[in-house]
Parts: structure tokens; C-alpha cells; sequence
DNA sequence: TAACTAAGCGTCATTTTGACGCAAACTCTT
DNA sequence: AAGAGTTTGCGTCAAAATGACGCTTAGTTA
């Protein structure tokens, strides 16, 4: 069964994602014919955040005029190339898209729904990336009509089933705010304590009592207190970095 | 870099940090030509599991002759066919291998190396399946060369790299153990508290305290006590029920 | 020099957790 | 019929974690 080797070209999607009669029994047509493998594109998509001006922020390119979903805004990605894992060709596509290269990358989920590109059976491997800088981006003009960063929950109407990604990883990202220090990826490399308050107050938009905040985090021993400070308008804040910048579960919140 | 994806799934308790590829340049050999797109297969592989002897259980199938792992152990799974979704797929291959149908089942990584397959580039979206009843899967002789029950910790070598999908599939069962319902999945509808309580102690291998463990499962309220008891040899226990069988998030161990 | 504001330390009542004692209920044995 | 044996199931208690909040400190700005 895994070796058959049968018919080629796109597959014209079916209309919908339900679950076909009963529970996809092979259509044994007549007995003797089972309905062919698929031979679905591998894509890749990255919902790519950012914090800036206090608010979380997703990036999203327009499609390029051509397709059915021309001008509709979507996460950049691409399909994977000959010879590359799902991550690289994750993290080709971001570099082709944003010249970000070596972020934090996560597989999230696969999409698999024969018609959730009309045009053709598309399976997509959703990845999700930080930044601590969404200056960092520079739309690429060649591939994409252009690209933005927009607010998180506050997304236009996005092409393909990108809405349920962007839903999704979201959410993913709140759960491990709550139990890893992946908010090391979103953060400069030095911070402030309210920098790093004001981050998971926003990630997880709700208010956090300053102090027992900063009780909790520096209970848990991710930090290191440096011997700068940082100098505003008021009293000097201490600067902390994360010991670790590699995914630690811990129990957090 | 290519041997495993990153990325660490929405299971809490992963250790490993992401990758951070410099890899994945976009290949543009000339400035013109560029690695030609992928047409990999796309295949479901499902990690069932099941509570037989006190011990959590794992099914596999022994692969049938001919291919370069013939005679390998492996989950079972097989090729998306067209027009299926990832779920309907995993769902048909199941029923095909083990005629299970209408289980519980979660997707939970993509495993997308070229080489995973040596002979072919082979995308396999993982999932993981759970039943009440080992006794209830039929070996599907047409497919395999047989089926069997393994114990979780103690598998035998893989095929592929299903090693690394069994290893991801406990982690995420573990972890679900902790924040949600999902182990209504591995009980006969009705039972005793000390039913539960032996299925936690087995799939997180390790013991808990009896009335501990009662006070804060039923703190929780996520059981219905039920009128019927279990008489065994002692005291009979009272019968209990999950209220909520689709899955739930919470706060538990 | 005083006013102002964010930083940072500490207190206290309440809740949650972990460890463990013990009575209740049923069967089995004598 | 009585008592032994075993599992069920409720309760207690000290320690740890949590949530709410007061107050001092250390700078800048007026």
C-alpha cells in the first residue's frame, strides 16, 4: 500500500472538510479499485510574532496577484523543496520572506483539508516564530505584494485556512507563557523587570500584580541579575537576562 | 540538523531547546535555478494506546515483506488518499489495521526528514489514538504481517523514525495526563476511584497518594458519582463517571 | 530642595499541597 | 456468629504557595 505509485496531477478539491460517510472506508468501488493516494503539496507557513508598541503583532504578507487568493493576506511560507526537512524548508521560507534567519522556530500543526486550497490538494506543516524586534522584518517585495505586521487579535481576513493557524498559534503561545520561558524569545537579550511584566501582560493580556510577579519569576531561578541598570526618567531598573534561551518547561503561572 | 524536526508540540515536559538552523539557504544554485519543489508522499502513523495488565500499551504491526523494512515493527498508518483530510486518513488507516473506528484521536507531529523513508521522501503526520480495550483491536492480516501489543516503555526497535513518534506520543500522553481529561479515553465508561488512580500512577509511573488524589480529582468536579457499586472481595466501591468525555483543559496534578 | 514616579522589599490572611491517621464496609475464615 | 483481613473513603494538620496590598528607596524633574 505504501509503495503504490499511481495517478499524478492536482486533485481538484472536494468542497468540504466533513468527515466523509461513516468513517472513510476505502470506496471499494466496485470491490476491486480503492480510491488513489494523494499526491498533496508539503507547504510550510509561519506565524511569525513581535512585540511592539506594547501589543502583540503577527506578520502577514499579501499574495501576489495570479492565484484565486490574490491580494488576501496570509502568513508567509512556500512548499519544501527537494531534499528538506520541514524545517528548513520553514526556516528557508522565512529568510526568503522577512531576511530573519536563526529565530526560534516550532512546528505547531498540520492542515491537511483536500479543499482548504482550491486549487490544489495542499497539506501545510503550520510553524510558529518570535522575534524580539519587528524592525527586524524587511518585506520582501519579489515573492509577496508586501507585508505587514498587524495587530494579533485584530487580523484582517486572511486566505486559506490561516484564520484556524493564527488561532492556533496563539494559543499555543499563551500555554507556554505559561509553563516555559519561551518569553526569552520576545525580549531583548537584557531587560527590565517591567519590560519582562509588561510582555506577559500583554501575551497573556491580563494584569499582573507587579510584585507578586516578580516574587514568582525570580523564585523559579530562570533569571541572572546583571550589574547594569537601566536609566529613565525615574529610579534605575535593574537588568536581567534569562539563563537559559532554550525552551525550558517549568511551572510557571 | 535534519534528523528530527523541532519544534515541542503542545505536550508540557519536553527538555530540548529548538533548532536553530543556519541551515535551509535557500538554495539559489545560480541565481536562477532554484531546488525544484517537493512531491513527497503524505502518510498518517498512529500511536494507540491502551491500559492491559496494569501496564500502558502500545500497538504495533510487523511490516509485511518486500520493502527495505519488511519485517520491522511500526505503527500503523499508510498514505493520504485523495480528497481525505490528515484526520480522515489516520482514521480509515486505523480502522484498516486494527478496525477501530470512532476513537479518540489527536494529531501530534509531522515528521517531514527526506531520509526518514529511505526509499522515498515520505511526509508522516503522527497522531496518537486511545481505547479502553486492548482486547478490542482485530490483527488485520491483509496489510501486515501481524499486530501486537507491546509495552510502552519497552518497544522493540522501529521502523522509520517511529521511534521518535512513540517517544513524542508518551510525552504528550504524560502531559495531557496533568492538565486535562484525556484519560476517560483509557477507562470503561464507569468506574472506581481506585480504577483512576491506578491508571494515573501507571501512565505517569508514579505513585499517588489515595486520598489525595481523591480529594483533588473530585475538588475538580469533572466526575458524577453514580448510584451503582462494584462489589469485589472487600468493600464495595462506588462507580464513577467522566461528566465531560470530549476533551477539557485544566488544572490538575 | 521638594515633588513625583517607578523600582523593589516586605507583610499578612487565605488557599493549596503533601503526609498520614483512622473509621467504615464488606468478604472470608474459623 | 465472631473476628480477621483488606479496601474504601473521610478527616486532620503542618508546611508551602498564592493573592492582595503597604511602604521605602532611588532616581529625575520642577
Amino acid at each position: 500500500m505504501r509503495a503504490a505509485e499511481s495517478g499524478q496531477g492536482d486533485f481538484r478539491g472536494t468542497k468540504d472538510g466533513q468527515i466523509r460517510g461513516g468513517s472513510a472506508a476505502p470506496r471499494v468501488a466496485d470491490g476491486l479499485r480503492e480510491t488513489p493516494i494523494a499526491r498533496p503539496k508539503v507547504a510550510v507557513d509561519t506565524v511569525l510574532f513581535a512585540i511592539a508598541g506594547g501589543r502583540l503583532k503577527c506578520y502577514l504578507v499579501q499574495l501576489a496577484a495570479g492565484g484565486s487568493v490574490a491580494g488576501k493576506w496570509a502568513f508567509p511560507g512556500g512548499l519544501v523543496r527537494v531534499g528538506e526537512t520541514l524545517d528548513e524548508a520553514a526556516r528557508r521560507e522565512l529568510l526568503a520572506s522577512t531576511r530573519l534567519s536563526d529565530r526560534y522556530l516550532e512546528q505547531l500543526f498540520s492542515f491537511g483539508d483536500p479543499s482548504r486550497d482550491p486549487t490544489a490538494h495542499v497539506v501545510s506543516v503550520a510553524y510558529m516564530a518570535l522575534i524580539d524586534d519587528a524592525g527586524a522584518v524587511q518585506a520582501c517585495s519579489e515573492k509577496y505584494a508586501g507585508g505587514q505586521w498587524f495587530e494579533g487579535s485584530r487580523l484582517p481576513t486572511l486566505a486559506y485556512d490561516h484564520a484556524v493557524m493564527a488561532d492556533y498559534a496563539l494559543r499555543r503561545l499563551r500555554a507556554k507563557f505559561e509553563y516555559t520561558n519561551i518569553a526569552c524569545h520576545l525580549l531583548k537579550r537584557n531587560f527590565t523587570f517591567a519590560e519582562l511584566e509588561e510582555l506577559y501582560a500583554t501575551v497573556l493580556e491580563r494584569p499582573l500584580d507587579r510584585r507578586n510577579f516578580r516574587r514568582r519569576i525570580l523564585a523559579m531561578g530562570l533569571l541572572r541579575r546583571l550589574a547594569d541598570q537601566r536609566r529613565g526618567a525615574h529610579r534605575p531598573a535593574a537588568l536581567y537576562t534569562f539563563r537559559q534561551h532554550s525552551l525550558q518547561m517549568i511551572e510557571m503561572l
